[in-house]
RNA sequence: GGUUCCGUCGUCUAGUGGUCUAGGACGUCUGGUUCUCAUCCAGAAAAUCGCGGGUUCGACUCCCGCCGGAAUCACCA
């Protein structure tokens, strides 16, 4: 079967992890059935509706790989994809409802309603309106609100996530349809829009469960089929059992993008949580994810969010995709994470430092911190060599004669590259008789002062012969006027 | 409170009655990779399978009860 599906979310701000896997897995089960997976922005509540929230929605889909078959910029043979812009049609389903007296305009203001809340609760009996139903109502008019009217009976449907689902007559209810503002509610827009636009699935988050005996009752009463109902358990938030929402500092999607992680990984990570394809496999590409992917293997409880993870997962993929493709493919993707310092080499440069140095970072936003010397002259701190676990147990003298026959020999090198380099490098370990950790440790400090830095070799090659020469003779220099 | 859903290492999970003295991954720890950091490799610790009954020769897996957690009860989605 062909999967129709849609992401329908509401304008209301940006897309978070919380709330993204709402998109993916349909996405995945439509492009997997060679169906369609169509994007509806439900913008019927006017009161929650944020400028521009359409946009960024679109933005992380996009970038996400989640192209919409159907939908706002695009189009499509169910167009408009705005509930707004559908407004009449929702009205004229309504009055279809209650041609079939399956529906009434209320009359009811919202004090009596409120009044009637308070007196059940009172009572301590369920509040259902159905049970305060007008026993005359009048013909709509605009102003007035329409409900349904329930038929409430025990209800059993299926579930592709949860299973057989069964809830009894207490939870239907005479849901309202359309607002006072004409605006239809979700619960009946939602049933119209699905039916018009032949969507035969649809994954919401698990908090629809409840309100799904309702749905079906709107089914029946119209008479068409009900699609496929996907129930999605929430992302939990790091401590607590709460679903993870932006309370709890949900980041949105594309707030990833900025910190320098990359969308496959983001993808990768979020179809995994709460979903696998029983095999032991980590990392998928988005083909594999659509041609793996199965709704009965989605879980069934929430998913703690756990950013380490996505992290190691981003330092996977920049590895697999550096050594799929390439460095020269990869390294566009880096564009905007370099340090200020390196705005003026050539991309060839900023290439060769990637190439040493891309196994080590986790996000591309680490190459800020892990590259400047590559870029610029560090500060030459020589407390903090002679701090260093390895060379505080030489003397100042002893770090200068060294540097002196480290840098004889390295000046003497005619063809400059990692093997010359390598070579003269191990031969100063047997002429000098030092431990590479005391030796290598000294020129790695000398020409970096970093933390960390890729082999020595490596590192050395990029920097090229004059920098090499030049930082070396510097600490040297500046040992020598501490001796004095 | 009513209704509904969920419950395996710290976390994400595998597991559909015997192959489970419960497997993998992240994280943690140890060792190796001529210096550092990371990668990579090897290894370790880590789950009385929420609890209690039952069915069965045998249960993480089936049944019942309980406990715990969550969702929902809007003219929000």
């Amino acid at each position: 079967m062909k999967i129709i599906t849609r992401f329908a979310p509401s304008p209301t701000g940006y897309i978070h992890i919380g709330n993204v896997r709402s998109a993916i897995y349909p996405y995945l089960a439509a492009k997997q059935s060679d169906g369609k997976f169509i994007l509806r922005i439900e913008d019927t509540d006017q009161a929650r509706y944020v400028e521009g929230a359409t946009d960024l929605i679109m933005d992380t889909l996009k970038w996400l790989g989640l192209e919409w078959d159907e939908g706002p910029e695009i189009g499509g043979p169910h167009a408009p994809y705005f509930q707004t812009q559908r407004k009449d049609l929702y009205l004229d389903w309504a009055k279809k409802l209650i041609e079939k007296g399956r529906a009434y305009a209320d009359p009811t203001d919202s004090d009596t309603i409120q009044g009637y809340r308070d007196a059940d609760n009172a009572k301590k009996i369920p509040y259902l309106y159905r049970n305060h139903r007008p026993e005359t109502t009048p013909d709509w008019q605009p102003g007035m609100p329409i409900r349904f009217k329930a038929d409430p009976k025990p209800r059993n449907w299926h579930d592709e996530v949860m299973g057989d689902l069964h809830a009894g007559p207490e939870v239907q209810d005479d849901i309202i349809l359309i607002k006072k503002d004409g605006l239809p509610t979700y619960n009946f827009a939602h049933i119209v829009d699905d039916f018009l636009m032949g969507i035969n699935m649809v994954a919401r988050g698990v908090e629809y469960l409840s309100s799904t005996p309702n749905y079906l009752a709107l089914y029946e009463a119209f008479g068409i089929d009900q699609p496929l109902l996907v129930s999605l358990p929430h992302i939990l938030a790091p401590t607590g059992n709460k679903k993870l929402g932006k309370r709890d500092g949900a980041k949105s999607v594309t707030e990833y993008r900025k910190d320098g992680v990359l969308p496959e990984a983001m993808l990768n990570y979020l179809a995994c949580l709460g979903w696998n394809d029983g095999t032991e496999q980590e990392i998928y590409t988005k083909d594999e994810l659509i041609k793996k992917f199965s709704l009965d293997r989605i879980q069934n409880s929430g998913a703690r969010y756990d950013e380490v993870k996505l992290l190691w997962m981003n330092g996977q993929w920049i590895r697999k995709l550096v050594d799929e493709q390439g460095i020269d493919t990869f390294y566009p993707r880096t564009a905007g994470f370099w340090p200020d310092s390196a705005a003026n080499f050539s991309d060839d440069y900023k290439k060769q430092v990637l190439a040493i140095i891309y196994d080590r970072l986790k996000t591309l936003s680490d190459l800020r911190e892990m590259t400047g010397y590559f870029f610029a002259d560090p500060t030459f701190d020589t407390e903090q060599l002679l701090a260093n676990k390895f060379l505080k147990k030489l003397s100042e003298r002893e770090l200068v004669d060294l540097l002196n026959v480290s840098i004889e020999a390295l000046e003497k090198i005619a063809d400059w590259n990692s093997d010359s380099i390598k070579e003269v490098l191990n031969d100063l370990l047997v002429k000098t008789n030092r431990k590479p950790a005391e030796l290598f440790s000294l020129i790695r400090l000398s020409i970096s002062f970093a933390p960390f830095s890729p082999a020595l070799d490596l590192t050395l090659n990029v920097l090229g012969k004059n920098v090499v020469l030049s930082r070396l003779n510097r600490v040297k220099e500046a040992l020598s006027l501490d001796n004095q």
